[in-house]
RNA sequence: GCGGGCGUGGCGGAACUGGUAGACGCGCGGGAUUUAGGUUCCCGUGACGAAAGUCGUGGGGGUUCAAGUCCCUCCGCCCGCACCA
C-alpha cells in the first residue's frame, strides 16, 4: 500500500487559490457573531520576510482559524509600517525612490507571506505610507492639537547626527541612537510633541486591569513612567533678603530624613547655577566639565560624584540655626524633579559618597526596628554605622530628629508634610506634597521626508496655523533629492511655500515630519474601516475593538505599546473611539536563532554553505564547496552580520508551508528562543508525510472504514473504544493548549493521537484477511477525520488534503470545530500508582467507583505490596480519590 | 545597584490547584524492508546494577503520608532598567 508522497508543491497554492476564491477570511463588519479580533505587530517592508515573521504570523494565525472555527467572526489583518528612514537611506545609494522602494519591497513581502497560507483578510491591507492613512493621521494630529494633547516647544533634544534627526528618549539607548549607533548630542530646537503625561497616572494605573499582559511587560511600563511620590521642599537661601526667588526648591521621597541633611546640590543645568557662574570661573569651568562626561552607560558607572561648592548657604527649615552649602553636583539631573535636592549621606548611597568626598557630617536619623528601642544595642549599631561605608537605606524609627523621634518612616513623612505645608516661606508654603513621573512628554518631529508631514503652517502674523480640514492631506512631494544631508522637504524649491490659511499671506509649511511610532499607534483601529473617510468609523472601532489577542515580539514592551495605549485615550477623548485600552490580551514571542558557522579565516558561514556530520557523537561542519572544516559557533538570533540566517522562502519551495508552520510551532514554548536546526524540520517534514501516508492508506481501505458524512455505529469493540477515548482526550487537551498558546503541548498531543491512529491502522490492515472489525474501521475514520480538524489551525493546507481524500467535498477552513464527546473523557476502570512509604512499588486497576475501603483492601492484597510490606502491617493508607493510594508504615 | 525570569536525560522540552518525573519531538543504539544509500516500519534509550533494587529535577536544609512543584538558604545563567533624589 504504497502512497505517494504528499507533494506541497502542488497542493499548498491550490488550496490558497481555494480559499481565496470563496472569501472564506474577508470579515463583514456587519457580521451578528461575537467578534475575535487577533492582531500580529505588523511588519517594516524591509524587502523579504524572515523567520521571526513566520513564527509570529503562524502563532496568531493558529489562533485565528481556531477561533474561526468556534464561531466566532474574526477579524485577522495585515499591513505595512512602511515610513522610515531606510527607504532614505535606500534612496541615497540606489537613487531610487523611497516610494518605490517601498512599494516594491511590499509587494515581495506580500507574495512571500501568501505563500504561508495565512488566514488574513487581505482587503483590509493598507500601508502607513498610503495616502489614505497618512491622510487620517493628519486629522487626528489636528484633532489632538484642539484638544491640547499636541504643543510646540523649544526643548533640548537628542540629535543624532549620522541620521541628522531627533530622537526621542526612548529611541536613545546607552547614550546611542537606536538606529545609528552614533553617540547622540543635545540640541535646542522647537519640536513638537504629545502629552502623554496628561496620562501618567492613567496609563500606570490601568496597567492593573491588563490580565491578560505579561506580567514582565506590565513592570516595564510601570518603571518606565516611573511614579514616586514625595515632596518639594524650599531651602531660604542665608544672609539674602526675604523674597520669593531667594529659596531653593528640591525634590524628596525621604522628607522623613530632613533632620539627616548635611548639604543643598543643584543640576549644572539649573538656572541658578547658570546666573552664579556668570560671576565664577571655576564653577563656570565645573559645569563645563560636566557637559562633556558622556551619558553613556559604562561613563554613569565610573564617573565619579563630584561637586562644586558654590559659597550659597541655605537654612535648614527646622532648624534656623543651622546652614547647608549649596553644591553644583554632576549627578543632579535637571531633568527630574526640581533638578535641585537636598543630600542625606546616612541615608542614601550617593549622598554618601559625595558627603565622604567633601568631608560633609553623615548623621544617622533612622535606626533599624530591632535596634531602636534598645539602648545599648543602639549605641552598639550607630557605632557600627559610623565606621562602615554604607548608607542605612532599610525601614526603621527616626533618631536624632526632635519632633520626628520614635516615628516610623512612614509617619515621620506625614508629620514633616504637614509642618512643611502650614509653614509660610516668603508668602508661600514652605512644602507641599507632589507626585512626580519619570515619563517625559513625547517629542514625534523628524527633520526627514519618509514620514507623515505635521499639517500645520507657520505665518508671519498668525504664528502656527492648522492646516484646515478642507485643505487635508498634506501630500508628500515625490520630486525630492537626496543628494545632500538633512531634510529634503525643507529643501525641496516649492513644496514648503504656502498662503496662511487664514490671512492669506506667504507662509512656511512645517517641514518635520512624525515619528513612525505615531503610524503604528492606532493602525489596529484603522483595520476596523480601512477604507473609511474619517480616521476611524467609531460605532465599528467600538464594535472590534479592544484587540482581543496581540502577538509580537518583547522589544516593544514599552514604546510602541505605551504609544499605543496613550493613542486609544486620545483618540477617545477626540472622538474617534471609546476604549481605553487597545489590547486586551498581549503575547510576546521568543526569537528565531540558530548556530553560527565560522570559517578558519573568521569570516562567517552561512547554514546553507555548510554541511554537518556526526563524528563519533560529535557534530562536526564542513564547507560544502571546498571540504575545509568550519567551526560551530554559539546559537544566536538570526542575523545578517552573523550570517546564521535561513530564508522562509527556501524552506516553503523545499519542504512546503505547512511544513515550516508545523517546525515554529512544536518543541519550544512560544515566549521562548526556538532553535532552527535542519534536523526540526526534517522531523516536522516527516510529520507532514506520516498523516498523509495513514489518510492515503486509510483511503485505500475505504470499505473498512465507511464514508465520509456517515453515522458512526451504536456498539464498539474495545480496541474501537480506545481509540476514540484517545481521539476525544486529544482534541480536548488540543483545544485547551490552544486556548493557552501552548503551541508545543498541543503538538505534542496530535503527535500522541498519531501514534494511537498508526497503531490502530495497523491492527485492521492485520484483519484484512481475518474477520473484520467495523467499528474499529469508524472509529479509525472519526479520529482521523478529528486529527486533520484539529491539526488544520496549524497545518492548513495539509488538513484540506486529507480531508479531500477522505471523500469530504466541504472546507476542512469553512468546518465548525468538532464537538468533544465528554461521555469518552470519563474512565470507568482507573488505574492508581500504589506507594509504599511514598516510593511507588504497584499500581492498581479497579472500577471508577469503587470506594475508599475497597481500594485499601484490594492495594493491601496486591502481590507488590505484600511484598513490598514484608508482613509488617501499615500504619496508615493514604488513599487520594482518582490519584495515588500511598500505604504507610 | 534595583526589578524580573530561569535552572528537569545527549538536546528542545512535558508534568493540572503538592500525588506514577522525563509526555512529545530531535539525536543515538538495535532489528526488518531495500542491490546499496536514503525512505519507511518495529524495538530500545535518565544514571548505576546481572537482577532485585538503589539513586535522580543546580547545591544544602526544612514542611508533608507524599516535593520538580511549598518554605529557608546558597550557587549559576538570562533579560529589563539604571546617578530618578
Amino acid at each position: 500500500m504504497a502512497a505517494d508522497r504528499y507533494q506541497p508543491r502542488e497542493a499548498e497554492p491550490r488550496w490558497q487559490a481555494a480559499w481565496a476564491e470563496k472569501q472564506i477570511f474577508e470579515t463583514r463588519n456587519d457580521d451578528p457573531r461575537p467578534k475575535y479580533y487577533v492582531l500580529e505587530m505588523f511588519p517594516y517592508p524591509s524587502g523579504r520576510i524572515h523567520m521571526g515573521h513566520v513564527r509570529n504570523y503562524t502563532m496568531g494565525d493558529v489562533v485565528a482559524r481556531y477561533m474561526r472555527a468556534k464561531g466566532y467572526n474574526v477579524l485577522h489583518p495585515m499591513g505595512w509600517d512602511a515610513f522610515g528612514l531606510p527607504a532614505e537611506n535606500a534612496a541615497m545609494q540606489n537613487r531610487i525612490q523611497p516610494r518605490t522602494w517601498t512599494y516594491d519591497n511590499i509587494a515581495a513581502m506580500r507574495a512571500q507571506l501568501k505563500t504561508m497560507g495565512l488566514s488574513i483578510d487581505w482587503s483590509r491591507e493598507f500601508a502607513t505610507c498610503d495616502l489614505d492613512y497618512y491622510w487620517r493621521q493628519q486629522k487626528l494630529f489636528l484633532d489632538m492639537l484642539k484638544a491640547g494633547l499636541a504643543y510646540r516647544k523649544s526643548s533640548k533634544v537628542n540629535w543624532d547626527p549620522v541620521d541628522q534627526t531627533v530622537l526621542a528618549n526612548e529611541q536613545v539607548i546607552d547614550g546611542r541612537g537606536w538606529r545609528s549607533g552614533a553617540v547622540v548630542e543635545q540640541r535646542e530646537l522647537t519640536q513638537w510633541f504629545f502629552r502623554i503625561t496628561a496620562y501618567s497616572e492613567e496609563l500606570l494605573a490601568a496597567l492593573d486591569t491588563l490580565d491578560r499582559w505579561p506580567e514582565k511587560v506590565r513592570l516595564m511600563q510601570r518603571n518606565w513612567i516611573g511614579k514616586s511620590e514625595g515632596m518639594r521642599v524650599r531651602f531660604a537661601i542665608a544672609d539674602e533678603p526675604p523674597g520669593v526667588d531667594q529659596a531653593i526648591e528640591v525634590f524628596t521621597t525621604r522628607p522623613d530624613t530632613l533632620f539627616g541633611a548635611s548639604f543643598l546640590a543643584i543640576s549644572p543645568d539649573h538656572p541658578l547655577a547658570g546666573g552664579l557662574a556668570a560671576d565664577n570661573r571655576g564653577l563656570a569651568d565645573f559645569i563645563a566639565e560636566c557637559h562633556r562626561t558622556g551619558t553613556s552607560a559604562e561613563a554613569i558607572e565610573t564617573a565619579e560624584k563630584k561637586g562644586f561648592d558654590t559659597g550659597l548657604r541655605v537654612v535648614h527649615p527646622f532648624r534656623k540655626d543651622v546652614a547647608l552649602p549649596v553644591y553644583v553636583a554632576n549627578f543632579v539631573l535637571m531633568e527630574y524633579g526640581t533638578g535641585a535636592i537636598f543630600g542625606c549621606p546616612a541615608h542614601d548611597q550617593r549622598d554618601y559618597e559625595f558627603a565622604r568626598k567633601y568631608d560633609l557630617p553623615i548623621i544617622p536619623v533612622v535606626a533599624p526596628l530591632d535596634v531602636f528601642d534598645k539602648d545599648e544595642e543602639l549605641v552598639a549599631w550607630l557605632e557600627q554605622f559610623a565606621a562602615g561605608n554604607e548608607a542605612y537605606v532599610d525601614d526603621g524609627r527616626i533618631i536624632n530628629s526632635e519632633f520626628l523621634d520614635g516615628l516610623t518612616v512612614a509617619e515621620a513623612k506625614e508629620a514633616v508634610a504637614q509642618r512643611l505645608e502650614a509653614a509660610s516661606l516668603c508668602g508661600a508654603p514652605q512644602g507641599r506634597r507632589q507626585v512626580n513621573y519619570r515619563l517625559r512628554d513625547w517629542g514625534i518631529s523628524r527633520q526627514r521626508y519618509w514620514g507623515c508631514p505635521i499639517p500645520v503652517i507657520h505665518c508671519p502674523t498668525h504664528g502656527v496655523v492648522p492646516v484646515p480640514d478642507r485643505d487635508l492631506p498634506v501630500k508628500l512631494p515625490d520630486d525630492v533629492s537626496f543628494d545632500r544631508p538633512g531634510n529634503p522637504l525643507d529643501h525641496h524649491p516649492t513644496w514648503k511655500h504656502v498662503a496662511c490659511p487664514i490671512c492669506g499671506a506667504a507662509s512656511l509649511r512645517e517641514t518635520d515630519t512624525m515619528d513612525t511610532f505615531v503610524d503604528s499607534s492606532w493602525y489596529f483601529a484603522r483595520f476596523t474601516a480601512p477604507d473609511a473617510a474619517t480616521p476611524t468609523v467609531k460605532e465599528v472601532a467600538d464594535r472590534w475593538l479592544p484587540v482581543d489577542q496581540y502577538i509580537g515580539g518583547i522589544e516593544h514592551a514599552i514604546l510602541h505599546l505605551l504609544y499605543s495605549r496613550f493613542f486609544a485615550r486620545a483618540m477617545s477623548v477626540t472622538g474617534h473611539l471609546s476604549v481605553a485600552e487597545p489590547f486586551s490580551g498581549l503575547f510576546t514571542q521568543g526569537m528565531v536563532v540558530h548556530e553560527t558557522y565560522r570559517r578558519a579565516d573568521g569570516s562567517w558561514a552561512s547554514p546553507a554553505e555548510v554541511t554537518i556530520a556526526d563524528d563519533g557523537g560529535k557534530r562536526v561542519a564542513t564547507e560544502k564547496a571546498t571540504g575545509d572544516p568550519v567551526e560551530i559557533g554559539a546559537i544566536e538570533k538570526m542575523s545578517k552580520s552573523k550570517r546564521n540566517t535561513v530564508d522562509p522562502t527556501d524552506i516553503i519551495d523545499t519542504y512546503g508551508a505547512d511544513t515550516a508552520r508545523w517546525f515554529m510551532l512544536s518543541d519550544s514554548p512560544p515566549e521562548r528562543d526556538v532553535i532552527w536546526t535542519e534536523e526540526g524540520v526534517a522531523g516536522a517534514h516527516r510529520f507532514v508525510q506520516r498523516v498523509w501516508r495513514m489518510v492515503a492508506d486509510a483511503a485505500e481501505m475505504g470499505l473498512k472504514l465507511g464514508r465520509a458524512g456517515e453515522s458512526l455505529p451504536n456498539a464498539f469493540s474495545p480496541d474501537a473504544m480506545a481509540l476514540r477515548k484517545a481521539a476525544h482526550r486529544a482534541l480536548a487537551a488540543v483545544e485547551d493548549n490552544i486556548r493557552a498558546l501552548r503551541f508545543n503541548v498541543a503538538v505534542a498531543r496530535i503527535y500522541e493521537l498519531t501514534n494511537a491512529i498508526g497503531a490502530a491502522l495497523a491492527l485492521l490492515d492485520k484483519q484484512r484477511n481475518d474477520g473484520l472489525d467495523h467499528s474499529l474501521g469508524a472509529a479509525l475514520r472519526e479520529a482521523l477525520e478529528l486529527l486533520i480538524e484539529m491539526m488544520a489551525p496549524m497545518m492548513p493546507h495539509l488538513a484540506e488534503e486529507c480531508f479531500a481524500a477522505l471523500g469530504h467535498k466541504e472546507l476542512v477552513a469553512t468546518r465548525p470545530w468538532p464537538q468533544i464527546e465528554r461521555s469518552l473523557l470519563v474512565e470507568d476502570t482507573i488505574t492508581l500508582p500504589v506507594q509504599v512509604n511514598g516510593k511507588k512499588r504497584g499500581e492498581l486497576t479497579i472500577p471508577a467507583g469503587a470506594s475508599e475501603a475497597d481500594i485499601q483492601s484490594a492495594v493491601l492484597g496486591l502481590d507488590t505490596i505484600r511484598r513490598a510490606l514484608g508482613g509488617k502491617a501499615p500504619r496508615k493508607v493514604v488513599v487520594v480519590p482518582k490519584r495515588i493510594v500511598n500505604v504507610v508504615l
